[in-house]
DNA sequence: CGCCCTTTTGATTATGGTCAAACGTTGTGG
DNA sequence: CCACAACGTTTGACCATAATCAAAAGGGCG
């Protein structure tokens, strides 16, 4: 099951490297829906990575939870090797989980000795903060098209790791938690994904999300798939990852 | 001038290196208000550190110009080391400004010689994603409170630069700028700035922004300078950088 | 002075928030 | 099996924040 983290690690990573990463992270915790991984506030933690289900990256803003970024299975939930601070965000749960956990003095030793899973990491890095600026500036879009946009977004990354295709993916969220990731009220959500619904872009039936046609939902999102490619090579070859 | 590199870059550099990296950076460029220093869709270009001025990392958004990022004096423009894709946003100079330049292949060099280095900029640049995501959890709060959260940080960064005190600092941008960074229009920014302006929080006079009570401010943006500490020591010994 | 850019103001519209209630589903316990 | 609780979804009415449009008023500069 760890097979996820490789992929999504990618090709950059030598055999032996690829090797010690699996022992490093056999260790599995799971987590329930509405658990914390961390908590904001904390002195930094254990590496995680995600295996199965979906968590993500909140604040607290005012009475409101902000939800700053989805977690997906194969995701890096940090911290960064160099970072030794205090954690400014939580991460929690918003499914059943699965999470690897790397032991802080293994994963150490992991890194020294893979030296090309330090460079491997900081190109997930990047990937995640082009996400992070993508998702800012969304934000002077009107509710209906980032809805669309978040959608198209959650379909392609979770493509990355063949959790979907180009029809339908899983989606065990709550209206409530898109809402907060798109900085928009509950009742707002629903209206939008109605609407969404009603121009026959998008359907949500059963926890899935159904896509009559996924150009012209990309289309109405105004969604460029460019800034979700981790390797260069996945900018003119998008499936080189995932033969 | 580079001395703002270096106090930025922080205590973690050995003597050696910040040598090394002043003379790299040692080539200057000059750029006028509104001057792209990289667009969209560039190939990762050469390094770059602010000097002077204000630069924006942008994208763009329908018609609008969505500003993703302030780039003070200190501050590192990238590309990261690790990063060797396409650029997903483009970095333009709001003020005149100065930037350091390094070539490509000296700061393959540099890095390689001052392996400290290495580390000191991931540490920006995790900074940096800090604030990113502090601007994305922001979005959730109304403008007002937007707008001073943006200002106490501005304050905040320029202070560790040595560029603000508690009671005012120099802020040569256009309202339509600061509406750009906060997702709203420009005569909103204006009626924003107005209603603080009215409340006795901050004045901006002559291009500089006053603040009469820095505490009350914070307080009404319910700032929590946490966030900016860019080396664990400043989370409790915030004045040690400066010294 | 006249031009351009920025700031300011007013009037109108629209997007989205809040409150409240109803409806559907699921799971639990009697 | 049904009753009930808990949660998520849906709907309606009303309100607030902010966008848009238009125009006037300053301000710097050739």
């Amino acid at each position: 099951m760890s097979d996820i983290v490789i992929r999504k690690l990618g090709p950059g990573l030598s055999p032996t490297s690829q090797h010690h990463l699996k022992q490093i992270i056999s260790h599995r915790r799971h987590l329930r829906p509405g658990e914390d991984l961390q908590r904001q506030g904390d002195a930094s933690g254990t590496v995680h990575f995600v295996l199965e289900g979906i968590l993500c990256r909140y604040k607290h803003c005012g009475e409101k939870r902000a939800v700053l970024a989805y977690l997906l299975p194969g995701d890096f939930c940090g911290p960064h090797p160099d970072f030794n601070g205090i954690l400014d965000h939580g991460i929690c749960s918003l499914t059943h989980a699965t999470v690897a956990e790397a032991p802080h003095h293994l994963w150490q030793e992991c890194l020294h000795h893979a030296s090309d899973l330090t460079k491997a990491l900081s190109v997930l890095f990047l990937a995640e903060i082009r996400i992070q600026r993508q998702w800012l500036a969304n934000m002077c879009q009107p509710a209906d098209k980032r809805m669309a946009h978040l959608l198209c977004e959650l379909r392609a990354r979770l493509e990355q790791v063949g959790l979907a295709d180009d029809h339908s993916f899983s989606l065990p969220l709550t209206q409530q938690e898109l809402g907060e990731a798109l900085g928009i009220s509950t009742v707002h959500a629903n209206r939008t994904l109605q609407h969404l619904k009603d121009q026959e872009l998008v359907r949500i039936v059963d926890r899935r999300v159904v896509i009559a046609d996924l150009a012209q939902l990309q289309a109405f999102a105004e969604f460029d798939v460019g800034y979700l490619a981790i390797w260069p090579a996945m900018i003119t070859e998008p499936r080189a990852v995932a033969v």
